[in-house]
DNA sequence: ACTGTTCCTCTTTTT
DNA sequence: GAGGAACAGT
């Protein structure tokens, strides 16, 4: 209970169990009441799982556990308590990645930089990478001066005093601010640290180094911090992770107990030892072997597609054949099986396949509610009525719905705001006086000004009701109108969801309460009774868990992802690896992993080749499915004596007789292999059927010549789509293909 | 000022 | 293939 704990849990091991349990334990024995306990997640779906599971086993509603959160909404409360002491009004606003983009292009923009070759994207990457290592602009390293173009460390700065007069904070200044008032008033930081007799700390191979030192301010007095993580599912490098924290625990805080977690009881051997095959490649671990008593069950299922639409399609037959029962297995709900996906692009396939095939599905993780246009255009809209001030919601609303104010009027209204140092509201207001517009644009402005003020007198009245308030903006400045009147196939939804965001202010108290919350907290999971498939990203997936998970997509360049091989070299592909253990260690009883030879890649079709990571599963564990016919797309159809003779001599040409499929069929059935021998499930060593000089057919590319053969991969110089790379089974002798309907 | 067109880039993952 | 920016036409 006292002093510094480092749990290392294994995926399935129970990591969340052991928090909620330490933290009722600590209640129980009277060690910390439920506000002196500082708990921190990273999503607020871990953190309302805690709350449900620490109220649970306390027998009552988790009533009172205010610091139990994520790291940001934990730094959303601090810093509103202590605004003032970074320059910032303890209402301020938090931008979303929207208003940082545009107002980070406003900068470029006035710096006359060709935005076009240093796009404000980059800028705002480069400034979130500073944030998440703590760099504020006066203490950049020197090392980084040259970023985005030599101009950075500037535009950095003047980012930052920007927001300041805009009273308003991006996500990463929520961790900075609170942690540069802990350093620099001591005296606020010891009452904290008091007041917080104990810390605890969910998967902190996430923490960046902001939040790292955020944790050890916090902690640094009695050192009661415990901190659960697992190196292997460390997957967020790319936006600042440092699993070095967990390596640097034992040194910050020295006497540190590390216990670790390898009993598994999510998943059945053969899956585990699937997952620890491929997660052993990884050279950097601090090591851990999972196990566990579960009965054997099925092996990792395998199975290569022609392209993306046929994997989709198969996968939507197997979700129906889980459903009945198959393979003598008790029929499977909807809600127990999900799709992880590498990218989210991925997505679509399924979600394409599915509403043909009338599947009922879900999109984990997909655009938020708050994210969406309509929902934040309504937002802007509150916000001017709460914040006067709020320059970057008067740009968006100002002509939506349509006012007649377009460039010209909008400088006009900068100019004027700006010479006298007011918001752009005030400021707009002293142009029209000043006869500075004319015709309708002056008038619609006039109207929208008067608006304003009118709403904000009315949500100032201690009587107000602030949901019919927020209905009659919406109406009266014609946003609502707007939408009614479009054509477009996605107006109704949006209507719809402006209704929802309406009643979601009932919860509220008033405007400002919810505007406070909601950029933190409007996850867009609905509960629905209904049961469905999941789709999500592998990410999204962390810590949940479900009996059948299917794996698409894994080839080369999208799984791994070629940009993060690029940009991080063996450290990127490394997290690739992790997130393919992450993404095998979701599954309890049912695993299956899939590959395409052809996928349309922007719009175009790509040959690919399977993942390296189909090469890493342990053979002994995987059960390698005959490819359906290229046709048919259905298994039974596949025995050789029932396919018609067409099938025969297509699949033939290109499945069945390629030297990769062979061997992957003459492996499927050996068992018990050496440690050596593991891999190779796809071959790549294997003599191709081919030679160079032959003429062959490729579906989406057509006819063309090889020039080289490697392996089972063939470079081909095609005729009308240029030289490719392109596995043989994907493609037929030029001869047969006559007989081809392709 | 607004609308429609073409051309361009682009996609990893998210609090 | 989609969404954004630049351009041209109304």
């Amino acid at each position: 209970m006292d002093g510094p704990v480092l749990m290392l849990a294994g995926a399935g091991t129970g990591k969340t169990k052991a928090l909620t349990t330490r933290i009722v334990h600590l209640l129980n024995t009277g060690r910390a009441q439920p506000n002196e306990i500082l708990a921190v997640t990273f999503t607020n779906k871990a953190a309302r799982e805690m709350k449900l599971r620490v109220g649970r086993l306390m027998g009552g509603p988790a009533e009172g556990m205010p610091w139990l959160g994520t790291f940001h909404s934990v730094c959303v409360k601090l810093l509103r308590r202590h605004a003032e002491l970074v320059g910032l009004k303890s209402n301020f606003t938090i931008l979303d990645t929207d208003d940082q983009l545009r107002l980070l292009k406003q900068l470029v923009q006035a710096e006359q930089i060709d935005d076009k070759r240093w796009p404000a994207r980059m800028l705002a990457g480069v400034i979130d990478s500073w944030k998440n290592r703590a760099w504020l602009p006066e203490n950049l390293p020197a090392g980084e001066g040259s970023a985005y173009n030599g101009r950075g460390p500037d535009l950095y700065a003047q980012y930052q005093r920007r927001l300041i007069e805009l009273n308003a904070v991006d996500f990463g200044d929520l961790l900075l601010h609170v942690v540069s008032i802990f350093q620099k008033h001591d005296d606020i930081l010891q009452q904290y640290q008091r007041w917080f007799k104990y810390v605890l700390v969910d998967e902190y191979q996430d923490t960046n180094v902001a939040q790292y030192l955020w944790l050890r301010l916090l902690a640094g007095g009695h050192k009661n911090i415990c901190c659960v993580g697992d190196d292997d599912q460390s997957i967020y490098g790319w936006r600042g992770a440092e699993v070095g924290n967990i390596l640097r625990f034992e040194k910050d805080f020295p006497g540190a107990k590390v216990v670790r977690l390898e009993q598994n009881y999510r998943s059945t051997p053969h899956i585990l030892a699937a997952a620890s095959g491929v997660i052993a490649g990884n050279e950097n671990r601090l090591g851990k072997e999972l196990w566990t008593e579960a009965e054997e069950g099925e092996k990792v299922r395998l199975i290569g597609h022609w392209d993306g639409e046929e994997e989709a399609r198969w996968v939507g037959e197997e979700i129906e054949a889980l459903q009945r029962g198959t393979r003598g297995r008790e029929p499977l709900g909807l809600d127990s099986m999900a799709i992880l996906v590498r990218a989210s692009h991925q997505m679509r396939a399924f979600e394409d396949r599915f509403l043909t095939i009338g599947m009922p599905y879900r999109v984990i993780g997909g655009p938020r509610f708050y994210e969406r246009l309509e929902i934040r255009d309504a937002m802007a809209y509150f916000r001017l009525v709460v914040s006067p001030e709020d320059d970057l919601a008067f740009e968006r609303v100002v002509n939506t719905p349509k006012r007649g104010l377009g460039d010209k009027a909008r400088q006009k209204m900068q100019l004027s705001a700006r010479e006298h140092f007011l918001p752009l509201a005030e400021g707009s207001r002293l142009m029209l006086e000043a006869k500075g517009l004319g015709g309708k644009g002056a008038v619609e402005l006039t109207r929208f000004l008067d608006n304003l003020e009118r709403w904000r007198g009315l949500n100032a009245r201690p009587d107000a009701n602030h949901v019919e308030l927020a209905e009659m903006i919406l109406d009266e400045s014609g946003y609502t109108e707007m939408w009614q009147n479009d054509k477009t196939p996605e107006a109704p939804g949006r209507l719809e969801n402006l209704k929802e965001l309406v009643k979601a202010l009932e919860q509220f108290e008033n405007l400002q309460g919810f505007l406070e919350h909601v950029s933190l907290i409007m996850d867009n999971e609905s509960d629905e009774a209904e049961e469905k498939v999941s789709i999500m990203t592998l990410h999204a997936a962390k810590g949940l868990e479900f009996p059948a998970v299917f794996l698409p997509g894994w080839e080369e360049g999208l799984f791994p992802s070629q940009r993060s091989m690029d940009e991080s070299g063996l450290k990127g592909l490394e997290e690739e690896r992790r997130l393919a253990y992450v993404g095998i260690t979701r599954a309890e009883e049912v695993c299956t992993i899939s590959f395409a030879g052809n996928r349309l890649v922007y719009g175009q079709w790509q040959s690919q080749m399977p993942s390296r990571f189909i090469d890493e599963l342990p053979e002994a564990h995987v059960d390698v499915l005959t490819p359906p016919g290229l046709y048919g797309g259905n298994f039974g159809a596949a025995q050789p004596n029932v396919r018609s003779n067409l099938e025969t001599a297509v699949s033939e040409a290109n499945v069945y007789n390629s030297p990769g499929w062979r061997r992957m069929q003459a492996n499927a059935g050996k068992r018990g292999t050496n440690q050596q021998q593991k891999n190779q499930v796809i071959d790549a060593v294997a003599v191709s059927a081919y030679s160079v000089d032959d003429r062959v057919f490729h579906s989406k590319f057509g006819y063309g010549n090889i020039l080289a053969v490697e392996g089972d991969k063939l470079e081909i110089a095609f005729e009308k789509a240029g030289t490719k790379k392109v596995v043989a089974r994907f493609v037929v002798n030029a001869a047969d293909a006559g007989d081809i309907p392709f």
